[in-house]
DNA sequence: GGGCCGCGTTGACCTCGATCAAACGGCATG
DNA sequence: CATGCCGTTTGATCGAGGTCAACGCGGCCC
């Protein structure tokens, strides 16, 4: 499934593109790829960094190759919410406008393979088989959006947590059997990323983490490694 | 800016698209809207017909010519959230999707044109200008999703209200002049709807329009048609 | 007319999650 | 080793918004 294409030693859109029918790759003829990856460049940034400012101009694309990315929008006073969670392989940019309204930072370390706009945008008007790509993952995108829609407007805080595990566990390791019911994994947010995702504080987030440990729906270790015994019974906490 | 095309009298994709640069007229050739219009048919629907069932399959797409229709999900107690909401021109449907998971229902009174899902996949296949037309859309409904998953997670309830009021202001009548600082409008949605928009319950809703009407920043009449005479000042209520 | 139904408002009360405050553990630094 | 910082947990209290209940108003049908 993976497929690594190389140009001059630079490994290109180099991700299992396929995993989820997202990313780039898979959509080009092989000599338009090597023509990308000429002008790409692999770029690695630690959790913390601000890859894209609000009200920025975009000038770069980006495939997300390893970490996730939170996208945050904030209010005035302060008050933030993460409006979008971008794992690998998805990727990174809004076409059709060159000014962002909303942050994008690094959420763990992360490592990117980068294009200018215009080369993507160019490769888009010649191939209409990657605009479609991109297409498909701005609608897969939206699907998400409403789902959390439904999370932030009509569950309780116990719900949002269950289906925000649910979410980390299907989505930080996307090789992993879909029909399994057992699951352990490196949260990708602290508790503070977690609340404003959640539309909750890091207080709430931390007592409905302790309960769900004390019920024994998950264990946890090091503050950041959830085992889950059993993913339906989470998801029977989830409210659907 | 209107262009209405009509062909054996059926007046096809007729509103003005160029508004808010969506729905699908413009992106045609001539000849090509006449065959897509050959297919079509205009449809009639009452506020609260359901266009579309969660899990049916999706077999038609559709121009929204007037009226609302909103997007909504359910959870199994009955729990219900407002997950978009489709203004004249928008377009109605789920491209590389056959089958839906969201509920389509007319919110006022409504009239659509209709086409087979696969007359318009293969005027798509002919037409790379339609397609990102279409891309265009889904990108600007996702960005409003976003807009509101901070409206959702992180609002409270007086300013749901207030950028609830702001938003329909915008999108009710959209040959409007933007720089208007007063607007008169008829809310297309009752209190339950605005309330499973919101993520609100209809008391709430309900208290805070009152409230709202006290202060003087909007007045009502028949509950339903809604003054407000400094825009300005119900954006000062709405946080952001 | 009277009764009913759908929709909206208002009041009284309660609960869930926010807020305020304190303390803990890991880790880096002097 | 003490010190401080950061992320997290836990406890005590508060309040925004939910819940439950009553009522008002207009339209419709008998």
């Amino acid at each position: 499934m993976r497929k690594d294409i190389h140009t001059d030693g630079i490994p290109v859109l180099c991700v299992s593109c396929e995993a989820r029918h997202r990313g780039v790759c898979g959509a080009l003829e092989p000599e338009q790829l090597v023509s990308l990856a000429k002008s790409s460049h692999k770029q690695k940034a630690q959790s913390g960094t601000e890859l894209l400012g609000d009200a920025e101009r975009i000038d770069t694309y980006a495939n997300v190759l390893s970490g996730v990315v939170k996208l945050t929008k904030t209010l005035s006073d302060g008050r933030q919410q993460i409006v979008g969670l971008q794992f690998a392989p998805d990727f990174l940019g809004r076409p059709f406008k060159t000014e962002s309204d909303l942050n994008a930072e690094a959420a763990t370390d992360v490592s990117l393979c980068a294009f200018p706009k215009a080369a993507v945008e160019r490769m888009m008007q010649a191939s209409p088989e990657l605009e479609r790509r991109l297409y498909r993952q701005a609608l897969d995108e939206l699907d998400e959006a409403r789902d959390w829609m439904v999370t932030l407007g009509r569950k309780t805080a116990a719900e949002k947590i269950a289906s925000f595990l649910l979410m980390i566990a299907r989505n930080i390791d996307p090789t992993a059997d879909p029909d399994r019911d057992s699951a352990a994994f490196d949260l990708p947010l602290t508790r503070a990323d977690i609340a404003d995702f959640l539309g909750l504080t890091i207080e709430t987030v931390s007592r409905q983490l302790t309960r769900l440990r004390a019920d024994k729906v998950i264990s946890i270790e090091n503050n950041r490694h959830i085992v889950v015994p059993s993913l339906s019974r989470l998801e029977a906490r989830a409210g659907n």
